[in-house]
DNA sequence: AAATATACTGAACAGTGTTTATTTTCCAAA
DNA sequence: TTTGGAAAATAAACACTGTTCAGTATATTT
């Protein structure tokens, strides 16, 4: 049951749109009252929790295709790539992934945050063998990783917020070929 | 009126942040009837975008103190550290600037943003400026000011969204002098 | 067949943004 | 000073929202 109203959820948001989607929709979908729902989820951001940890492995399994070269810098920039591919693909996954603020409640201070730690971990380690074999000016791997994904997801959000339309003289069309090549210019000028 | 609707709602925004402030809580604190507001502005997005067009101002005045050096590619990092302090220093506002979609929605397909184009715009003249003097590596201004824009509100809105603390490392109090940290190593990497 | 346990729901609570018909307020002309 | 009309403000309702809880229906065990 669980299952159920959480693969119907994640349809609805993708679909729908978050914002769109209230617990009664889901309920109505699945043909249950909306109180059913509270027996299987405490409450709605821990729902929004559920499908974000669904959304996370679907993150991982895109990873998983498009980072493929052996070279670890080329893998560095795939996996910028296909993080930037996959919230084009998936804005509304996106969002409550990363820009949200509701699926983070969900969690309590001291637990893990389970879908966001395997993906940040998966650049982290790939930064790790970067600095190691010394292909990135960057010394604090940490310091590197986060700054590659603040990079990313900066691009990313402020186009899914409709900022970056408004305020620079881009244009709908070009926008994904031109955070393609920020995100190649960035990369250039962390080379080594 | 309009004024009087727009400060309380200003206010009230910064005070208990924007989830938890309803047009009924503004309507009790002006004491006036919550349709009264109906008569000033359109809907909530609208009056959304009025206390952003405000908020606008205040960061237009924080980067008037704060970027004072003759060397442009010092007033570059001035403004960086001016556009990430104000952040900070205001995390409701910066919410409803740059994160939250609501307020763009008030804004007509082809009309101006008023408040954002400002203070994009000296960004811009500012990277116009280093790309002349060659004191940056960028050579299109654009991507150099969308770039820089991106990485700093990357930095920012992981923090701001709870992504950060839950992914990296860090805890709550390095934070700040990590995100400084991590812009200081981005200018160093454009610096030409 | 009776008792228990599990699953589910109707209805309500307190809140939201928004609209409309109605009332109050105010000011200028008779 | 009274009256007419415009302008300003509102009470009340509509259609939603997340959430809770008392109560019902179903299934399982004794």
């Amino acid at each position: 049951m669980r299952r159920r109203i959480a693969d119907v959820a994640i349809k609805m948001f993708v679909e729908e749109g978050y914002e769109k989607v209230s617990i009664r929709n889901i309920a109505d979908k699945i043909e249950y009252s909306p109180a059913t729902i509270y027996l299987y989820f405490k409450d709605k951001d821990r729902l929004l929790y559920e499908v974000q940890t669904e959304a996370f492995h679907k993150l991982t399994d895109h990873f998983r295709d498009k980072i493929t070269d052996k070279d670890p810098f080329k893998r560095l920039e795939q996996l910028a790539m296909a993080y930037i591919g996959f919230a084009w693909e998936n804005p509304e996954l996106y969002d409550l992934m990363f820009i949200i603020k509701a699926p983070m409640n969900a969690i309590p201070e001291e637990e893990r945050w389970e879908g966001g730690d395997g993906s940040y971990l998966a650049l982290l380690d790939l930064v790790n063998e970067c600095v190691e074999k010394k292909v990135i000016k960057y010394t604090d791997p940490n310091l590197a990783a986060m700054s590659m994904w603040a990079f990313a997801h900066g691009l990313i959000s402020l186009q899914l917020r409709g900022r970056c339309l408004k305020a620079t003289s881009y244009t709908v069309e070009d926008l994904p070929q031109v955070i393609e090549k920020a995100a190649r210019e960035f990369l250039n000028n962390m080379k080594a």
